[in-house]
DNA sequence: CGATTGACGTACG
DNA sequence: TCGTACGCCAATC
């Protein structure tokens, strides 16, 4: 057995998991609040994990810092389930890019630290 | 076991 | 302002 260091990725999925309906974060600000924004690349491959494990993390929510769906290729139903999933959440996408990202971004270092 | 990849981000030109 | 290069760290080939 090799006891990796699961706790980045389980903090990922718990805060993925937190992240409200309506709401994105972006890998950088996951990364940050765990790992010190040193590994934003690990929080993409919990994601690509993610879809092993349960419950399923709303990967969906998660973007990249631009707010642009790249991960979008990597759901199992396909391309458009990332942003159908996500304007159906009220978010509106545009060429893959979540518009007015900045107003439906959600910090894990602000909110979380909240008391 | 070594090299490459990867759903990112920051720095530099 | 846009484009390219490099760095992180783990998993996969």
């Amino acid at each position: 057995m090799k006891k990796t260091n699961n706790h980045f990725f389980d903090e990922v999925y718990q805060v993925v998991r937190l992240i409200p309906k309506g709401r994105v974060s972006t890998y950088g600000a996951i990364a940050k609040y765990i790992a010190t924004g040193k590994s934003a690349r690990m929080v993409g491959w919990a994601m690509n994990k993610a879809g092993s494990v349960s419950p399923k993390v709303p990967a969906h929510r998660v973007v990249n810092r631009i707010g642009l769906l790249t991960g979008k290729h990597h759901f199992n139903n396909g391309p458009n389930t990332m942003q159908q999933l996500l304007e159906k959440e009220g978010l509106l996408i545009i060429d893959d890019q979540i518009q007015q990202f900045e107003l439906f971004f959600w910090d894990p270092m602000i909110e979380l630290s909240i008391e």
